[in-house]
DNA sequence: ATTATAGGCTAATTGTAATTAGCCGTCAAG
DNA sequence: CTTGACGGCTAATTACAATTAGCCTATAAT
């Protein structure tokens, strides 16, 4: 039972590293601890493995669609926070979700999953457009426009503001996935980054 | 002799679509117009295609390092246009950059083709890394220095200024790599960024 | 003229990865 | 206590992609 979903797990990693072309069945049934042939009584055939992970995925999505936030709390918690943001609160809620999104073990597998198979079909163009353009902007978009009607930050075009913010974020996260050597450099950068947003967007009357 | 070439070129074309091992010898063979078996006449095996698309791309790059621009001009061009240079004539340049790399078909495939291996090993990783991270940055970041020197716009950080220019740049150009459709609505995005951009960065001083 | 080479072809050959066949032990439900 | 389904194994089988063998033609240099 625990083992047709370890099939996921060590698929995923394989699948992360190599791309799916690149794993043979035997390498996921290795990691498992079984032989190959034993994989076909949990799942149809390789493609279904591929297929499952991308179901697993999506419901996971589905969960915390709602509970997506900063810092890991429901979005009420979130907005309380801002209320009483500062510069400092603002680069420690920044750098720690860009550490979650980097270091967090299934993330961070399902990132580098989808960046080597994105091309391979439309569906999952689809979910990496959802899962790293989309979702991060319109959550965060809606995050900022709070605190620009709190007076907080200042401007007059909130979507570009959240692109700033978090395009950035995003430049980087692909540097570490890349090159995971970078991530302090990366975390300097960051800080910098968030340090300017705010100089820039941040309420003016010092 | 052509065939040569050709056959880089219709390589390029499929593992930009597909991926090095999605990509068999016979359908590069098949776009070429010859049989597989020829292709062993010109390499000596697919590796050594796909080498040679490196090698290719490694050559390139030298001879536009120095040469590299906005405009496809060279650099002295750049600076003197960015001497005369407004918020118009800036979103122009912007927008020409972004066009190019989405459309200069050299470019978009190898460009596909990396983001897709870019895992496989730690040479490609550090390619990527130089076309869209380090190059775009440091060669950015010496043009807007050079607009910073002269009053047109005013940060003391250019290193992150140019990254607040260049990520959304970047971001939208993997958007539209995944989903062309999206070219209109990543331009409008893009004019409105450089439109944001010139208002935080440029000279308040109006 | 003749010959070597470049570049193409067809027909193997090889290698390997996915999948299937068929067997076996365990254990929970009747 | 016995049976069936679950999940594991070994030993094929299948499928197919990469590469090699060996042959042929044109052409360019000697």
């Amino acid at each position: 039972m625990d083992t047709k979903h370890k099939i996921l797990d060590e698929a995923l990693t394989l699948f992360s590293e190599r791309g799916y072309a690149n794993v043979y069945v035997n390498d996921i049934a290795e990691r498992v601890g079984i032989k190959a042939p034993s994989l076909y009584k949990h799942y149809k055939n390789k493609q279904a493995i591929f297929d499952a992970i991308i179901d697993e995925m999506n419901s996971r999505f589905m969960e915390q669609a709602g509970t997506l936030n900063i810092n890991g709390m429901d979005p009420t918690a979130d907005a309380d926070i801002y209320k009483t943001m500062n510069e400092e609160s603002m680069i420690e809620l920044g750098k720690n979700l860009f550490l979650y999104y980097l270091h967090d073990d299934y993330t961070k597998r399902f990132r580098k999953m989808l960046t080597i198979e994105q091309f391979h079909d439309k569906e999952l163009a689809h979910v990496y457009q959802q899962q790293y353009y989309e979702m991060p902007l319109s959550y965060q978009g809606m995050l900022l426009g709070l605190l620009v009607s709190q007076g907080i930050l200042v401007t007059d075009n909130v979507p570009v503001m959240t692109l700033h913010f978090y395009s950035p974020i995003y430049l980087l996260l692909t540097v570490c996935d890349r090159e995971p050597e970078k991530e302090q450099e990366a975390l300097k950068i960051l800080e910098e980054h968030f340090r300017q947003f705010d100089k820039l967007y941040g309420r003016t009357i010092e």
